[in-house]
DNA sequence: TGACAGGGGGTGT
DNA sequence: ACACCCCCTGTC
């Protein structure tokens, strides 16, 4: 028997192009609804997965984020993670195109959380994670996710000799769709899933016999993009609304869910208004970037949430 | 330290 | 409107 190698990391450098936020920011970019397998380590730092990438993030008041990974993941990080991040233009332009010159709530929400964007998440794995969070609050969502990982997922081989001194699962790839079609629904409600195990076995099962389905639909616009997955078992709109937006790069997706409910009711008047209704507000008052702008007033609510 | 009640980021009927 | 499922949190 030999030895495992010791895994290597990088060093810590600073991310190209540069991305500068506060703790709160990174906090709610990593681990505020978006994804869930992202957990803190030292003050300020991150360590988190998706697909096989792992990665750890920190940052320094004032100055761009920086970024490390295991040795042999560094050119395919190196790639993955601007897109990720969503570091590009896009992102730039939803900034400037949110209409913050006229909406004073939104502008304080903008203001409260620099640097806050949305993740560019792998679609498959967006919906996956998104199957598991009806009814639940995001640890519960991250401890589904870990064990869904680590039972019914496989080892990230360039992580093989230290992924058990990883939190969360983290060295293990999430089951893909045709893993799962395999998967029994009493193995799957062994990971937590409740009644969500039999939406995951059902839509596993139809996307196994429909293998190009999801990426299909990923190609389309939002509107027929949305009615597709609405289809599935147990997507309604506001999941549908979420792997569209954090997985698909659908900026305009708007999606609703009771803190959203609350807050739009509460800063808008929109008292009484059904989900639909706040979205297709939100859709009409936010424009094209109506997703980004639901997250700084989903951050922002939360925040407040948490100083009553 | 342990038991208990309440509530939860939704979907489907 | 209610069931689905059961884990987390706060409280005593």
């Amino acid at each position: 028997m030999s030895d495992p190698v010791p895994l290597r990391w990088t060093e810590w450098r600073p991310l190209e192009p540069g991305l500068c936020v506060t703790p709160a920011s990174l906090a709610e970019i990593v681990d505020g609804g978006q994804s869930f397998r992202w957990w803190p380590r030292a003050e300020g730092s991150w360590i988190g997965q998706w697909s096989e990438h792992v990665i750890e993030l920190r940052s320094h008041p004032g100055t761009t984020l920086e970024w490390r990974c295991p040795a042999d993941q560094d050119d395919l990080i190196r790639d993955a993670l601007p897109r990720y991040l969503g570091l590009d233009q896009r992102h730039v332009a939803a900034m400037r195109a949110l209409p913050w010159r006229s909406d004073p709530h939104l502008r304080r929400a903008m203001d409260a959380f620099p640097g806050l964007r949305l993740l560019r998440q792998p679609f498959g794995e967006t919906l996956l994670t998104f199957l598991c969070s009806a009814t639940k609050q995001i640890v519960q969502i991250k401890q589904m996710v870990t064990l869904l990982a680590q039972r019914l997922g496989r080892p990230v081989s360039t992580c093989h000799s230290i992924s058990d001194t990883l939190p969360g699962g983290l060295g293990w790839r999430l089951p893909t769709w045709e893993e799962l079609a395999n998967v029994s629904e009493v193995r799957l409600r062994d990971c937590l899933l409740g009644f969500r195990a039999r939406y995951i076995r059902e839509t596993a099962v139809f996307l196994a016999s429909h293998p190009d389905w999801l990426e299909e639909t990923r190609r389309l616009p939002y509107v027929d993009a949305k009615a597709r997955l609405c289809e599935l078992p147990g997507v309604g709109e506001k999941v549908a609304d979420c792997v569209l937006l954090f997985g698909g790069g659908k900026d305009e997706a708007f999606p609703v869910d009771v803190w959203i409910l609350k807050a739009m009711a509460r800063r808008y008047g929109l008292e009484k208004w059904s989900p639909q209704h706040v979205a297709h507000f939100g859709r009409v008052h936010f424009g094209a970037y109506a997703g980004l702008a639901q997250q700084f007033l989903f951050a922002f609510e939360r925040a407040a949430a948490r100083a009553r």
